[in-house]
DNA sequence: GCCGTTTTCGGCCCGACTGTTTTCAGTCG
């Protein structure tokens, strides 16, 4: 059982206390349990293996851990069983409809009987709602129109497709006079992989015309909310954006605010108080005197707390609290750091521009090198390379690097590893290259035990360098293979061997959690962006954001290497 | 149910908005 699995079911245990009208605090350790198991870097399977105890999981005592080795050992939990028990099933499911919250699905399913989205849309039709004490027509419109909303809301959206149209506004909204500190927070600023919603934070003289003049745009459809100082509306037909403003002198605090995420402001809330200080989007007040102080930067309300600045990505409630108190928050990966693309196709295959054109975009974004690796011949490849085609290739590489000054051109491929875990191409040209990626794109439905074998066979291959896109999860599109990354992650510690972090945006694999267990079991990383045009190798910020939240440092980064070091890491004997 | 610079009991984050009711409960981020 995955460990999203495992955190659903105490999300769910928290929502059926919830109904039960349980005590607000075992109610809420349920839910920190929950989120602290699904974003854990470790699988709780393997930890239970391995004889590790579950309560070194923060936020996770005796009684939760106990309950998770049941649930993990024998598929089922009994607590959860009984509890579901005494409700009819689906009530839980009223609870994702916005404004409804365990008091009014408790009333809805004990007063009216309804224990389904649709049996409620029915009863608000019928007026039956309304007439319930402390709901109303406005409260029973609202709830309809939530339910219409979220029928047509995709839920999540990858936040590769979120951030042109973030940019978009934000370019928008930059040139009203007046507006200063434009950001945008929440789960953007802390890279997540997928956005429910988009929150852009900034100061302005005049608050209400940068208000006017976001509500106005064109992409803005229905606006859910415009006051003063703030404004909701839903852009591109389904996105929602909130826009809130304050006052210069108080930005740091309004940031730190709505960043998130939830927990990590919790904590930091909890540790505020034992300081005698209260901590809200408006500064830190002294509980003693009463007393507010503002801050305008993030680093400032930080160091007031006595804690070093914690970047954006690690505020996760991972632990990054306690390392900023002893100050060992590490010195991230960032965007300027990285010296090349190791992971890069061109028309050869199934890319459309020349190697030419790649690698003039990659020397004007700065890069020293870039590796060109186009597909093998592989079964179901489009137009991949054989033996012929890439000894040509390998040629013209040749004479460019002869003629274009400024950046190196990497002769590489990347090697399709067969169903049986044999590459595509022999070692008699794969000895040639640079650089060799293996990687699986085809006969993904094995077993767990066959493909952790093709993959780790790959891995075994001397001629190989990189393993790119281990999960081949396509965000939204397709759940990631059976495979048993842990043994995968061993296995190339011990080849020393490298695993990518593939930044295209619906692929992000491996994801954040993923390439922190792999750093942390010694495996190097590299960032490739799977560039299929040259406007994708702009997705290495995505890449880069992964390696972050990974607690990546420039070290665990092959390609943050300079040339010669690069060539001498990839140790290709010709 | 969790946790410890108030450590095995007694606490547990903060503020805003909405709708219904007439002072506040419920929900959200």
């Amino acid at each position: 059982m995955k460990n999203s699995e495992v955190a659903k079911v105490f999300q769910d245990i928290a929502d059926l206390l919830e109904l039960k009208g349980e005590n607000i605090f075992k109610i809420r350790a349920y839910q920190k349990a929950a989120r602290a198991i699904e974003h854990y870097p470790r699988e709780l399977k393997v930890m239970l293996d391995e004889g590790e105890d579950l309560q070194s999981i923060p936020g996770v005592g005796e009684a939760i851990a106990k309950k998770a080795a049941e649930l993990i050992t024998t598929g089922k939990l009994g607590y959860y069983e009984n509890l579901k028990a005494e409700f009819p099933d689906g009530v839980t499911n009223l609870l994702a409809i916005p404004g409804i919250g365990p008091k009014t699905a408790n009333k809805l399913a004990s007063e009216l009987r309804i224990s389904s989205v649709d049996e409620l849309e029915r009863a608000i039709n019928e007026g039956r709602v309304a007439k319930l004490f402390r709901l109303g027509e406005k409260t029973a419109d609202n709830i309809l129109y939530q339910i219409q909303a979220l029928r047509r809301k995709d839920q999540r959206i990858p936040i590769g497709e979120a951030l042109p149209i973030v940019e978009k506004i934000l370019g928008a909204l930059r040139s009203v006079p007046g507006m200063k500190n434009l950001t945008p927070a929440g789960s953007l600023r802390r890279f997540r992989e997928t956005l429910g919603d988009i929150d852009l934070m900034g100061t302005a003289d005049n608050p209400r015309e940068v208000v006017d003049a976001f509500v106005t745009l064109p992409q803005v459809g229905q606006v859910l909310a415009q006051g003063s100082t703030k404004a909701s509306a839903i852009v591109n037909g389904g996105l929602q954006v909130d826009l809130r403003l304050v006052e210069h002198d108080s930005f740091g605090s309004l940031l730190q605010y709505f960043t998130g995420n939830k927990q990590h402001n919790i904590s930091l809330r909890e540790r505020g108080r034992k300081q005698g200080l209260k901590l809200s989007e408006y500064g830190i007040t002294d509980i003693a005197t009463n007393k507010l102080e503002k801050f305008s930067t993030e680093e400032a309300f930080y160091h007031r707390l006595g804690l070093q600045y914690i970047p954006p990505e690690l505020r996760e409630a991972q632990g990054e609290i306690e390392m900023a108190e002893q100050g060992a928050i590490p010195k991230l990966v960032e965007l300027c750091d990285i010296k090349g693309d190791l992971h890069t196709h061109t028309e050869w295959s199934d890319g459309h521009d020349t190697i030419e054109a790649v690698a003039l975009t990659a020397k004007d974004i700065g890069y020293q090198y870039i590796a060109i690796t186009d597909h093998s011949a592989g079964r179901g490849i489009a137009h991949g390379l054989g033996v012929e085609r890439l000894r040509e290739q390998t040629a013209e590489i040749k004479a460019l690097n002869e003629h274009i000054t400024g950046i190196h051109i990497l002769s590489g491929v990347e090697v399709d590893i067969r169903a049986d875990g044999s590459l595509d191409l022999p070692h008699e040209i794969l000895s040639e290259l640079d650089i060799v990626i293996a990687a699986v794109h085809s006969a993904m439905n094995q077993s767990e035990e066959k493909m952790t074998r093709r993959v780790i066979n790959a891995i075994e291959n001397p001629d190989v360098n990189i393993i790119a896109h281990p999960t081949c999860r396509l965000i939204g599109e397709r759940e990631p293979v059976a495979i048993d990354l842990e043994a995968v992650f061993r296995a190339a510690a011990k080849y020393n061997k490298i695993m990518e972090i593939n930044a295209t945006p619906e692929r992000l694999d491996l994801k954040d959690t993923h390439a922190f267990r792999a750093k942390d079991l010694g495996v190097k990383l590299s960032i490739g962006t799977d560039t299929h045009s040259i406007t994708h190798l702009g997705f290495m910020r995505f890449g880069v954001g992964v390696a972050r939240r990974a607690w990546c440092e420039p070290q665990h980064i092959l390609n943050t290497l300079p040339l010669t070091e690069l060539l001498a890491a990839l140790n290709r004997q010709r």
